[in-house]
DNA sequence: TGGTCTAGCCTGTATATACAACTTGCCGGG
DNA sequence: CCCGGCAAGTTGTATATACAGGCTAGACCA
C-alpha cells in the first residue's frame, strides 16, 4: 500500500491550499502545532516540521509564545525576486511617484491573449504608467492583468498603490517568470523616460500566476542610463561579506 | 550555560566547514546519520535535520540506501543563479565555442583592485574570450581572477572549459553579486560581438565569493538583439504549471 | 486604580524508538 | 558459474516525550 504523500506534506498542502484559495490571508494566525495534533491526528513533530519548512519557504512566520501568521505578500515577493519599484527606490531614500497615462478595458488579442492563456476577446485591463526617482522617470510600466482576477482595477488608483502591490494583494503570487533584455526604444517610450536620442532601454517582461492560471503580463522599460538591475546572493548559513565590499562596486561606471 | 548554536546547525556548520575547506569534495560520501549519532553524541533526529536541511540547501544530495554525498558543483551553481554559457547553449541544442583573445598575468590597478578587494599591484590574471552559439558570437567575456585563488589559470585551456567551470571546480562558490545593464558598446566591443551599428548590449557584471574573498570579477557583453536573461521561479512544493505555458513566451518579439 | 506576577499557551530544540523502503554485497543453492 | 535471496546499512517518516524560553492575558496584590 502506497502512502501517496508523507503526512507532514499533507499538512503543508492543505494550509497552502488555505492561502492559496484566500481562506486565509496574510496576518491570519495558522493552527499551532498542538491544535493541528488533535484536529489531524498527527505527532507534534509532525506538525512542527510541516510548520518549519512553510516557514522556511516563506509562506508563513513564526513567533515563540505568539504563533504562526500566513506572511506578507511583501515578505514573500522577494523570494520571486519580483521587486516593487516603489519600495526599491523608498529603500534608496529617494522619492517616488507614478503617473497613470492609460488606465481602460479592452479585450485580449494576438500575443497578449497568448502570454495571458486566455481565449481572444477576454476582458482584460491595460494599464500605462511612469515611475519617478526625485521626479526623474526610470520605469514605463505597460500592463495587461486579466480582468477575473482583478475586478475592481479599473477603480484602483495607482499613483498612490502601484499595480504590483495591489496585485500581490488581490491574487497570491504563485509563480513568476522574467525576460530581460537590451534594447532600442521606440519614440513614445524614449520620450516617456526622457531619454538621450541614443540610449538603449533595459526591459523586464514578466508574467506572474496565481492559482496556476497566469494574472498578469507587463512589460517594463527603463533608461540605460539610469537603471540596472541588482542581484546578490548568499547560500543560507554562510557568513555573508560584510556589506561594505558589496556597496563598493556599485559606484563603479564601467 | 547559554548554547551558542542549537546542535542541528553545529552539525551543519562542521560539514558546511568540511565542504568550504576542500577536506570533502564533490562526490565525497558524507558521514552518514548513525556515524554522526556515534562520534557527535546526538539523536539520530537531530542529526536527521542536519543532512535533511543541508540536503535542501543544495550542499549534499541523498539517497535512501546509499548514503549522504557532496553535490556536484554543477548542481549548486544553479542555487547561485549563475549559470555557465556552455552549458545554457548545449541545453538549446546549439554547438557552443570559445575563442581566447587573451590570457594574461597583471598587477591588479584602480577598479580591478577595489572589486577585489585586493591591495593595489597584486597578482591577478586577465581572460578575454568569445563565446559562440552555432558560430554565432552571443558573449564577450572580460575577467580577472585573484592569482592566488587559481596559480594553474596561465596554462589552463579555456577553449575546453569555461573559466566559469573552471572556478567553481577550484574554488568553492560561497556568494555571488550580479548587475545587469544595458548600454551601448564601444567599437572594440562590438566588433568582437558582430553588432549592428545602433544595437546595445546587455553587460552582466558579476562577482564572485569563496572562503569570504572575492575571487573573481567579471563583465560579460551579450548583443542585445541575441540574447536576453530568462528566469523562472516556482515555490517549492507547488505545482508547476505547464511547460507550454511558459515556452509560449519566448517566442514574442516584442 | 495601577502595577506585578504567574499560569497557560506557543515555538524551538533534543532524545529514544519504531517501522518502511531502498541499495549493496555476500553467501549459498542450483 | 550464475542467480536468488537474505543481511546489513542507509535514508525517510512518524510518534511520544521532555525541557527551555518567549509572549500574553488575567489574576492578584498594594
Amino acid at each position: 500500500m502506497r502512502h501517496n504523500k508523507p503526512r507532514y506534506r499533507q499538512l503543508k498542502d492543505l494550509i497552502i491550499g488555505r492561502i492559496s484559495s484566500g481562506e486565509l490571508k496574510p496576518g491570519d494566525r495558522v493552527p499551532s502545532e498542538n491544535e493541528l495534533v488533535e484536529t489531524m491526528s498527527v505527532s507534534r513533530m509532525t506538525a512542527n516540521r510541516a510548520l518549519r519548512e512553510l516557514n522556511d519557504e516563506g509562506y508563513v512566520e513564526r513567533v515563540a509564545g505568539r504563533g504562526t501568521f500566513v506572511s506578507d505578500f511583501r515578505s514573500r515577493s522577494h523570494l520571486l525576486e519580483v521587486h516593487n519599484i516603489a519600495d526599491e527606490i523608498a529603500q534608496r531614500g529617494h522619492t517616488h511617484a507614478g503617473r497613470v497615462l492609460k488606465q481602460s478595458r479592452q479585450r485580449a488579442r494576438g500575443e497578449i491573449a497568448r502570454a495571458l492563456n486566455v481565449q481572444q476577446g477576454t476582458e482584460v485591463f491595460h494599464l500605462l504608467l511612469v515611475h519617478t526617482e526625485n521626479e526623474m522617470p526610470v520605469q514605463l510600466e505597460d500592463r495587461h492583468v486579466v480582468a477575473s482576477f482583478a475586478p475592481r482595477c479599473i477603480d484602483q488608483d495607482f499613483e498612490s498603490v502601484t499595480p504590483s502591490a495591489y496585485l500581490t494583494g488581490v491574487a497570491p503570487l504563485q509563480e513568476a517568470e522574467q525576460i530581460v533584455r537590451a534594447s532600442m526604444p521606440n519614440a513614445a517610450v524614449r520620450q516617456h523616460l526622457h531619454m538621450a536620442a541614443n540610449e538603449p532601454s533595459l526591459v523586464v517582461i514578466r508574467r506572474t500566476w496565481s492559482r496556476g492560471r497566469p494574472v498578469t503580463f507587463a512589460r517594463l522599460h527603463h533608461p540605460g542610463s539610469r537603471y540596472e538591475l541588482t542581484g546578490h546572493y548568499t547560500p543560507p548559513g554562510t557568513p555573508r561579506s560584510t556589506s561594505a565590499d558589496v556597496v563598493q562596486l556599485e559606484a563603479l561606471t564601467q
